[in-house]
DNA sequence: ACTTAAATGAAAAAGCTTCTCATTCTTATT
DNA sequence: AATAAGAATGAGAAGCTTTTTCATTTAAGT
């Protein structure tokens, strides 16, 4: 039920964050551009804006409820958080995008920040490469 | 001399480049914004065209001569290439950008790309975080 | 139901980057 | 040093993603 999710992070519950957040979760993807979340939108029969859908995706981000990626495209890429980070390894042909987590490597990442001085917020690490399926077609 | 490295890229010598290359390789900075660049060219006297600058940095990473980073600031990066592969500490508050590297992370990312079947071409890991400064600020 | 503040949609605008095309400059050749 | 041919440049237009504006609609508490 969305409406609780919805609730719980302070937002009014209308239909198209209701619709919104029925696609980040019920879609076969992962990943979703704005322009992606505004087409199935526009399949599934809703007429819902552009517009809504940049603010809905910031304001579910600003919840913590979805988290948004910069991926080397251009555009944001925006994934339902299910509390498990995890970071991203992307296909340069096709744009496929597969995930992992590295204990070592978020730990190293810990350190790093600490002998530099910093206090840690965030991190991302993307990975780019050729899926298995693009290598075979070269 | 930079004229040797832009006929070693291929590029023909020609005033914007020259003075491009030049403000790369001696300001104090090591990142720049597209920008930037142009804000430092018209200090410096010069008068080239913000699409010349955006053309000739694009040309010098294709070329090799500079790497371009994508940081969650909404626009390019741009830095020399020094042959020394590093990633980057960004800090959320001043915009300050630190450098690191770990042999570590990097044989883990080989391992974590060959394990799902990719060919890897790239990666980059951002850390972002609060520096020193900024937090004696709050 | 009523009220009030918040959310939405459409269009405009913003911000970064690329493209177009007339003009200028580089470079190789006389 | 002059010439010719093609490449590079600059100014502005255009492209793309994302944000903002503002009139209208909607949600939610009374
Ligand atoms: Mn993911
Ligand atoms: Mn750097
Ligand atoms: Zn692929
Ligand atoms: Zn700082």
């Amino acid at each position: 039920m969305e409406s609780k999710d919805l609730r719980n992070a302070g937002l009014k519950v209308t239909l198209p964050r209701v619709k919104i957040l029925e696609i980040l979760e019920t879609s076969k993807a992962r990943h979703f551009s704005a322009e992606d979340v505004y087409k199935l939108l526009l399949e599934s029969g809703e007429e819902i804006g552009l517009a809504t859908v940049y603010r809905v995706l910031t304001q579910f981000e600003a919840a913590g409820l979805v988290t948004r990626h910069h991926f080397d495209t251009g555009h944001s890429v925006f994934e339902m958080n299910l509390g498990n980070h995890h970071d991203h390894i992307v296909c340069v042909k096709c744009g496929r995008v597969d995930e992992f987590f590295d204990e070592t490597i978020e730990k190293l990442q810990h350190d790093i920040s600490e002998k530099a001085g910093y206090k840690m917020t965030d991190h991302c690490l993307y990975i780019y490469g050729v899926c298995e399926e693009c290598q075979k077609l070269e």
